[in-house]
DNA sequence: CTGAAAGCGCTTACAG
DNA sequence: CTGAAAGCGCTTACAG
């Protein structure tokens, strides 16, 4: 336990100045002489002064805490997005207070309430999933408003997303950088704007390498299941491929898994490209899949940042935003490697 | 946008009272006529009041906000307890603003300062692990704290992390179960306490159950290579063994994988326990690997619940705490199932 | 350049 | 039961 808070009064005591001239040094507002601000400089620190954060927002009206209201805290995507938030957030010197909607309207209304009561400067929504969409709440609030890894139902919001086409094509250069000509897409429902965004991607790439695709695009759901059928049917239909990009992780193993059950070997026969780089954000060192990182939490620093200027500059300024670049990492699905005990035993079970 | 905010004054005079009188309704303190409370609520709800929570935290001295200090935010067990104490503090109606030290002694010094300027009721320190030891911060805080996941370097504090016992305990009650009863633990260096606890715990559980251990605790690292080293150890020793407790599922998987290679079939000849439930965690159905979830949302859930009581009661009553339990979770690699050759491929592509 | 004063929106004894 | 008043710790015009 500590002893009794020191507050500014007793600064200003201590320095032998007037309480408005301490919060002016304190501030770095208005002009004090040199001399003066060195002596109250000098008490702070040697009282060890730690402002009261409350009374100085209620006091200015602005409380430096930007609220985060998550639509699903327990997704897998999440956790990502809010590393990027706090990182810079904290470059900022902001803090933030965070709320979980859980996917429920009711629980998201009251938490967006508290965040009003507790005067937030500025909110950033997290999407559970750049498909997903979020009821807007920018009319609703006093302040800005980002929206990160998820879209909003307002088109005039500010959305921060992977940049899917870029991936798409990512993919490709990296296949084609491999020597792989044969391309085909697998992915899951070609009415989600993430798999179309991929797939166009995809497509642009090969086509300026002079490319046809090896077969026309495959989609399923994003899904292991779907890897699987989806391999099925392009063995049946005799086309010849060698490289897949996969809409996902989940796809991408279940086709890698199928395709090997099927005495084609990856990446020798096929290489595979997926998507999330799942294995690779839980920590995996040697990872089997070849994989296009969404980048989750430069969405969410990208998200704070476009706040924070938001917050100073009152020059209303949307600048256009862009998408946030992804990362292609690599595995053995492409690149091949070391056969680890592992793989070995892999081998063995598909014999 | 919205309008200009109202404020208590203005629900005050809407209602025909005082401010203080309409405080005290809001705060249901002090005796209020029935008459006037029905007209207070009435007004707030008819003017949409929302109390600016800043004011109301300077006013009283309690910020109904607690802080959360995080040893390190992007690590793979952070996130399950962070989910856990932001789940327990809103149903207390309490915020919480988080920041991540991530790993640096100096980050976590200003972060703490940050804190105590925002006048935060109380902190919970987020270890990176249960073998962690967090530098206490009880003495400097004027507020209750709490330790979870994480030990603290003052025995005096309360802590919060699995019980490691009773896990131990867990994975040799499902093994025996299942009939297993030449079993062995094999895990990572006998000198942590979290080893030391499981393999206290199994060890206890066979003696309970007149069994002797099929091969002494085989120690090396909560790696999936130590898996590999130790399964040949195990092999190589002429033991003979059908049950085996993996300090962690990196150690379980490799095991597994040395095993199968070697020609023993999981679960068929030995049937594996690992500790984590990573893939479970990561949301897999149809999971591979039998393992113990550490619970570790429960161990932030009852780090936040224990501040609340101490919050609350100023009785300061430091009530034992209990180690949260363990569970039990189970796949493949005990209870057999499915064995469909994809599957098997699976595994092994993602362990 | 500095300070006296009003103010931020609320709470909390204390009279009555 | 209700209200006038002081107070929480700070900021911000405004004089001087």
């Amino acid at each position: 336990m500590e002893s009794k808070p020191v507050r500014l009064v007793d600064i200003a005591q201590a320095a032998g100045v007037s309480l408005a001239t301490a919060s002016q040094v304190m501030n770095n507002s208005g002009r004090i002489a040199d001399a003066t601000r060195q002596r109250v400089l000098a008490a702070a620190e040697r009282l060890d002064y730690r402002p009261n954060a409350l009374a100085r927002a209620t006091a200015s009206g602005r409380s430096r805490t930007i609220g985060i209201l998550a639509e699903n805290a327990s997704g897998a995507f999440c956790m990502p997005v809010l590393v990027g938030t706090n990182r810079t957030l904290s470059r900022f010197n902001l803090a933030s207070v965070l709320y979980d909607a859980a996917h429920s309207i009711d629980l998201r209304h009251s938490h967006f309430r508290e965040l009003q009561a507790r005067q937030v400067d500025g909110i950033v929504v997290i999407g559970d999933g750049a498909d997903g969409v979020s009821q807007s709440i920018s009319q609703e609030f006093a302040g800005p408003v980002a929206y990160a890894f998820g879209k909003s139902s307002d088109p005039a919001d500010t959305v921060f997303l992977p940049d899917d086409e870029q991936a798409g094509r990512l993919a490709a250069e990296h296949l084609i950088g491999l020597g792989r000509t044969r391309l085909v897409h697998v992915s899951a429902e070609a009415e989600l704007a993430t798999v179309a965004g991929r797939a166009r991607g995809f497509a642009s790439a090969l086509a300026a390498h002079g490319l046809q695709p090896a077969h026309e695009p495959i989609h399923g759901t994003f899904s292991r299941e779907s890897g699987f059928y989806s391999a099925r049917r392009l063995i049946d239909s005799g086309a010849e491929f060698d490289g897949i990009f996969a809409g996902n992780d989940a796809i991408a193993v279940g086709l890698a898994a199928e395709l090997q059950a099927s005495g084609r070997r990856v990446p020798d026969d096929v290489a595979i490209v997926g998507f999330d780089n799942t294995a690779g954000q839980a920590g995996e060192r040697e990872l089997f899949l070849t994989s296009i990182d969404p980048q989750l939490a430069a969405v969410g620093s990208r998200a704070v940042e476009w706040l924070v200027a938001q917050l100073d500059d009152d020059q209303d300024a949307p600048s256009v935003v862009p998408s946030v670049e992804c990362t292609l990492v690599t595995g053995r699905s492409t690149v091949g490697g070391l056969p680890t005990p592992r793989s070995l035993v892999l081998e063995q079970l598909l014999a």
